[in-house]
DNA sequence: GCCGTTTTCGGCCCGACTGTTTTCAGTCG
């Protein structure tokens, strides 16, 4: 089945092809339009081709959908065929090349003859070191330096960076930024503002009185490998670490513009700057022009500048396209949920030493109790896998009990020995959900248990309806309460498990089941697009960090930013109820 | 090629930076 990153693709070269031939920019627009749709769906555009929605893409209209269509159904559009006939094939391989756009690609691959596609990276190489890119008109020494830089660097640097990596350096850079004197604000930018799962690059903004000052100390960071490219408002760095990091300046008077404008995304902008022309307005990240009186306003901070345009502040993690403004004009933007709203975690591992069949944790009751009260948590649920499946039934019952009993010891003593505010302890197991959907541990063992998360951790690769039935048999065991990290994807590693979400979702309503959205940072499962389908389906999460030691219990930032970027308020989540009402949820 | 709180025609987000120019095109976010 064709992916929407594939159609993206392939709808940015027809895009390529029209702004070659200058023929028809806003034709190419159209087709950037549609492939950043594309890109940014939630669902898959083979299904929405299914149910006949293809015009529901916004930016996707009759001709579009029509060649979609036929690409659905054939594999190919003839149309595209042609258009793509019209110039040398080797350009293709050419963009997304970092300095390489559509009108240089096309160039070399016209003026070298590349006309296959796979070749023609090798073939530019060979070209760079035989010095000929740089004679070609329009192109030099420095732009041939350029491309050879960015071909060598595109083999290295593919994956996106997990929060689990991107936050520390930011925040140490960003703390460093924060200590000049005459800085007066420094953030991150971007889709690290917006937290989204996985970000790209890291872009730092800062709002200082005295830019030339405040860069000459900044460019001084210890952790700086290299200067990219630098400008009066905008500079780029490559750090030891390989990092790349965008920092842009402004003045205070205009720091909620600057904010507004690269915080994104930019489809978020793109909408919103279409509403502010509505209303005679230009956005930019130096203010909101009047386009009628010529006058500048100047944010100076984010709230601000929402408020001009008649508009609510939208939190960060909701501006990803055109619906949150569609909450925002008319008041209706959500609050969302909030990290101390949490009070208590369902998805921690002990160290309690047994066969286990999968890996143990590692810190002890006592220091998951103390971190939990540091964070003034009310209660929380130890979830071990489940025992080794091919042990005996008796086997597995001496394990459990012994569990039980090395668990109630540990906190009855951390009872005697703290006394006040301590957490209360729900003793829970993690069990595999096996690929017919059975629970990998038998019945009569179930019973002693607070509740059961049900997790997948095998057979990833199961066709649609067989996951879907699978998920909904688990979850329809008695005491099978939370389906753990439900997808199963792993970031930068495997993706999630294919599976008719609506029908699972629509099975935990009835049923009262509960999704987890795990924030381990390297799954963050449920996905933000899924979240948002559980809530408006009207199923209740719960934020876990899956912890195996004691300073994991800290991701649980990571699986809040995820569920308010599912739209997820206080009151669908679980695990921010008080104590007698999270008794009811588990009974 | 898309789209509609002035519109089914006539608009289409906006600016910074680089490199190659000699006033601007291409790329990026």
């Amino acid at each position: 089945m064709i992916t929407n990153a594939d159609i993206a693709k392939l709808l940015r070269r027809v895009e390529a092809v029209y702004e070659v031939r200058d023929k028809d920019f806003f034709r190419s627009h159209a087709y950037e339009n549609a492939a950043n749709a594309v890109e940014n769906l939630t669902i898959s555009a083979h299904d929405l081709w299914e149910q006949g929605k293809l015009t529901e893409i916004p930016g996707v209209g009759e001709s579009l959908a029509a060649h979609l269509d036929e690409l659905m159904k054939t594999g190919r559009v003839k149309h595209f065929d042609a258009e793509f006939k019209r110039v040398p094939a080797g350009m293709f391989g050419l963009l997304g090349i970092r300095g390489i756009g559509p009108k240089i690609a096309y160039k070399i691959a016209k003026k070298f003859k590349l006309h296959d596609e796979k070749t023609t990276l090798k073939k530019v190489k060979q070209l760079i070191a035989a010095g000929k890119l740089a004679a070609l008109p329009g192109l030099g020494q420095k732009m041939q330096a350029k491309i050879k830089t960015a071909i060598e660097s595109s083999f290295v640097k593919d994956e996106r960076l997990l929060f689990s990596e991107a936050i520390p350096v930011s925040s140490d850079f960003i703390g460093y930024i924060r200590k000049i004197p005459s800085v007066a604000n420094a953030e991150p930018l971007g889709s690290l503002r917006r937290h989204v799962a996985t970000v790209g690059d890291i872009d730092i903004g800062i709002a200082t009185a005295k830019p030339t000052e405040t860069m000459e100390v900044v460019l001084k960071y210890p952790q700086i490998h290299k200067l990219i490219s630098s400008g009066e408002s905008l500079v780029r760095v490559q750090l030891k670490t390989g990092h790349e990091v965008d920092i842009k300046l402004c003045s205070p008077s205009e720091w909620g513009s600057l904010l507004q404008h690269y915080t994104g995304s930019k489809l978020h902008n793109i909408a919103l700057r279409s509403y502010a022309l509505e209303r005679h307005l230009s956005l930019s990240e130096h203010g909101i022009k009047n386009l009628r009186t010529k006058k500048i306003f100047r944010a100076k901070d984010e709230k601000a500048f929402y408020a001009h345009l008649g508009l609510p502040d939208i939190p960060p993690e909701l501006r990803e396209g055109e619906e949150e403004l569609d909450y925002a004009k008319k008041n209706k933007i959500p609050a969302l949920v909030e990290l101390e709203d949490i009070k208590g975690d369902f998805h921690l591992h002990s160290d309690f030493d047994f066969e286990s069949s999968h890996d143990i944790g590692r810190s002890k009751l006592a220091e998951y109790l103390d971190q939990a009260r540091s964070l003034h948590y009310d209660y929380l649920g130890v979830s071990d896998h489940n025992p080794k499946r091919d042990l005996s039934v008796s086997d597995k019952k001496k394990i459990i009990e012994a569990r039980k009993k090395y668990l109630f010891t540990q906190y009855q003593e951390y009872e005697n020995r703290v006394k006040t505010n301590i957490p209360k302890l729900f003793i829970g197991l993690e069990i595999d959900i096996r690929s017919d959907g059975e629970l990998a541990l038998e019945d009569e063992l179930l019973p002693d248990l607070d509740y059961a998360i049900v997790s997948v951790h095998n057979a990833f690769d199961l066709p649609k309806e067989e996951n879907t039935n699978r998920l909904i048999t688990a979850l329809s065991h008695p005491k099978a309460l939370i389906l753990g990290h439900p997808t199963a994807r792993k970031l930068n590693d495997r993706p999630g498990i294919d599976v008719d979400w609506e029908k699972v979702i629509n099975f935990c309503r009835a049923n009262s089941k509960v999704l987890e959205v795990n924030a381990a940072p390297d799954r963050l499962d449920l996905p933000d697009d899924l979240v948002k389908m559980a809530v408006r389906g009207g199923v209740k999460v719960v934020i876990d960090t899956d912890s195996h030691q004691v300073a994991n219990m800290d991701f649980m930032k990571y699986g809040v930013w995820t569920a308010r970027r599912g739209w997820c308020r206080k009151s669908d989540v679980i695990n921010t109820l008080d104590l007698p009402d999270l008794k009811k949820v588990l009974k």
